[in-house]
DNA sequence: GAGTGGTCTAGACCACTGT
DNA sequence: CAGTGGTCTAGACCACTCC
């Protein structure tokens, strides 16, 4: 038993559970024993006992279900998301035909499901730009924007992959009526197929990746407990002629969540 | 007061604080009331507003300090790692003088500091490759490796950027005996300068990013507090021959961790 | 030494899950 | 219904920080 002798007792007891799960005497799924019986086993009152679960819910090992128990953790696969080939592939595609478009377009290879499998819930509106949006756009503060919210939720499983927050200058969309209409999206062959029908190509795109606590909300929309962080990818779609057209936030569970990308490097001169 | 009317009263507590500090009623780095005093307040006891407390510390809008308070939480700024141009710069270096490759490495250009200000601890030693090391390599599991492991520790702030662990095939680095020599780390021109010395030239790197929550040892060498996850980089190096040449994990606080990727898209032909 | 948060107890009642 | 975890109390003592 005696993994960990120093410390508080409660610390004790998460640190010979997690020497058991790591072990493999609990498997995934495999309950620990309910909270009063852990009291009993090493000595503690039950809130003692629930301070050292809660070490063990911070270290991601095990997950608490209210009336049914406390079970060690099944590891969810994680969503990969192989961000340099899909946003060239994108590119590609808007050259190509629709039916080729609406049939392998960026989502599926990302997730390994069909458009069909998963809801997609998409919000338009007209608001001027906050100002971080401003500055990163290089427009005065309030300049007007067309902000589109989205929510994919794979049909199967209730959790919900990503949401989001995507912005355009109105006076870039407004060149293409439909490109304000909620009810078009999902856009065949996406964000890059809906700028070029304005006459706009992307040179470059640039992710920059952090790490946060969810707010409350976030915890609810996503499906996640506390102690896992999302992720947010603000993805800066710049065109050719250096301006920038697109600001996207993307927030995802960071517990299941994969993000690839492929720097290629140029070769050395002989 | 009431910003929220349902849940549990240490819930509805931590929604009011937060709303009090959301409103900037409580400036970053003000103390909140004490214990005794939000259980006065509030008409709870002290173990509920511990509850209430922890909820904020999960929301990332304060930090507990024992013995000093409980403090509204300043953001420190994140260090930016632009991984795009780090890898390119790197191999584009690999061909200059050593005194160009020791003022201008990757490392400064990250995090602002020069090498002077970066305590560079590097631990070596020859293993095994475990199996899933062993897979992204290719090779068997038992093929003899060279491991690698580092910590960046800034000299005024004691809080480490990043720890890391990089693995290089042993018949690799046999091939020149200054790469089993951890006294030569930090290497000038890093990691694509070292295989350069045994005619190795990389095509690209692929880098995997994501976030869980931090093992107890992480949270003691990087600093964090619990609540804050962990960013874990693995980077896979592919020479021009196609093979994967290094491995290397890289594991950051994701509270004060931005990484930015640039992703260049072919021009359409006319 | 006064004040802070950290640990701990021994209860109580409630809400939810299974049978 | 019995068993689980969730909330809550009213204390106690300890370890740490600051004056």
């Amino acid at each position: 038993m005696g993994t960990e002798t120093t410390g508080p007792k409660y610390a004790q007891m998460a640190a010979d559970l997690r020497a058991m799960i790591e072990a493999g005497d609990l498997a995934p799924g495999a309950p620990l024993p309910s909270e009063p019986e852990l009291a009993e086993r090493y000595g503690l009152s039950r809130t003692s006992v629930r301070n050292g679960i809660r070490l063990l819910v911070g270290w991601g090992l095990v997950v608490v279900e209210r009336g049914r128990g406390t079970f060690v953790r099944q590891a969810r696969p994680r969503v990969r998301r192989h961000a340099t080939e899909r946003y060239r592939r994108e590119k590609d595609l808007v050259r190509r035909p629709e039916f080729e478009r609406r049939t392998s377009g960026p989502l599926e290879q990302d997730t390994g499901l069909s458009l069909s499998d998963v809801t997609f819930r998409a919000e338009f509106d007209i608001v001027p730009a906050p100002k971080d949006i401003a500055g990163v756009f290089g427009v005065a503060p309030d300049t007007q924007m067309l902000r589109r919210r989205h929510l994919h939720v794979p049909k199967g499983d209730g959790f919900p992959l990503r949401g989001g927050e995507s912005w355009l200058l109105l006076a870039d969309a407004e060149r293409n009526p439909d490109l304000l209409r909620p009810d078009l999206e999902p856009w065949p062959g996406g964000t890059q197929h809906q700028l070029s029908t304005i006459g706009i190509e992307l040179d470059r795109i640039t992710d920059s990746i952090i790490a946060r606590p969810p707010t409350p909300d976030e915890m609810r929309s996503l499906g996640i407990t506390a102690g896992v962080s999302v992720l947010v990818l603000r993805k800066v779609s710049i065109a050719t002629d250096e301006r920038v057209v697109e600001v996207a936030d993307v927030v995802m569970p960071g517990d299941r969540t994969e993000l690839i990308y492929t720097v290629d490097l140029p070769r050395w001169e002989k």
